[in-house]
DNA sequence: CTCCTTGCACTATTTGTTATAGTACAATTA
DNA sequence: TAATTGTACTATAACAAATAGTGCAAGGAG
C-alpha cells in the first residue's frame, strides 16, 4: 500500500488516507475483495498512530469502500463499481459548478472550451 | 456587504470572507476603487471578532484584491481585471485536473461531454 | 482643538479538531 | 499457546482558528 502523507496540507492525515484509498479503488490499483494492510501495520508503515488509521478505516467503511472483518482483516468492497460511480458523479458535479462559475463571471461556453483546449 | 458565514464548514471564517469578496469582485458586485466596510463595522455585522476580519483583509491585501489606506478605509483594487484573470485561470486549471482524473478512471472525452450535457 | 473613526499592532486566552499515547478485550489463526 | 485481527475506550498533546482586550497614530468632522 503506497500512500504519501503531506504534513503541510490542511487536509487531515486520516482524510488523506481516505481519499488516496478511494482513488486507488477508482484506478483499479486496489481490486474488489482485496485485503488491505492491518491498522497497526499501515500505521507503522506511514509512521503515524494506529488511531489515525482506524479513523480513516472507519470513514471508509461508512462510505462502503472497505469492509472490516473482525480478526480477519480489512477488505476492499466487492462493489467497486458503485464507489467509482459516486466518485465520477462528484467530479462531474464539480466541473459543472466550475463551468457555472465561469459563466457567472461572464465567460461563455465557447471561450471556456477554447481555454480548455490550450495545452490539453 | 452581504456575506454568509457557514460555521459548520471546515473552511475558516477568515477564508470564507476572502473567497466571498474575491467572488463578488469577479461578479462585478464590488466595483474598482469602491470602499468596503471598516474592519470593526464588518465584524459587528457578521457577529464575529474584528481580528478575524483583519486577518481576511490582510490576506486580500496580500493578494492585491483590496488596498487598505490608513485612517481612510479599505478599498477594492483598481485593477479588477487582474483579479478576475487569476480566478478564471484557477477555475480552468481545476476543470483540467478534474477531466484528467476522469480520464485516469477510464472515461473518455466523449463520455465526459455526454455526462456534462445532461441537465446543463 | 476635540472627538470620532480609520487601520495597525500586540499579547493572552479560549475553543475545537487532529493526532498521539496507552490500555484492554474478544475472536481467529498458526 | 502465542500472535494477529478489529474494536473500544480514556487521557493527553499539539495546533490552528477565533476571541478578548488594549493601545497607538493619523485623518476628518464638528
Amino acid at each position: 500500500m503506497n500512500i504519501a502523507i503531506d504534513y503541510q496540507s490542511r487536509v487531515p492525515i486520516y482524510e488523506q488516507i481516505v481519499l488516496e484509498i478511494e482513488k486507488q479503488v477508482a484506478l483499479n490499483i486496489l481490486k474488489p475483495n482485496e485485503q488491505i494492510p492491518a491498522i497497526r501495520e499501515l500505521a507503522v508503515n506511514l509512521g503515524i498512530n494506529p488511531n489515525t488509521v482506524k479513523k480513516a478505516y472507519d470513514t471508509l467503511e461508512q462510505r462502503k469502500v472497505i469492509i472490516s472483518k473482525s480478526t480477519k482483516g480489512t477488505f476492499i468492497t466487492d462493489n467497486v463499481d458503485e464507489v467509482k460511480r459516486i466518485m465520477v458523479d462528484k467530479i462531474i458535479d464539480d466541473i459543472k459548478k466550475n463551468i457555472q462559475e465561469l459563466e457567472n463571471i461572464g465567460i461563455n461556453k465557447e471561450d471556456i472550451i477554447k481555454k480548455l483546449k490550450v495545452s490539453e
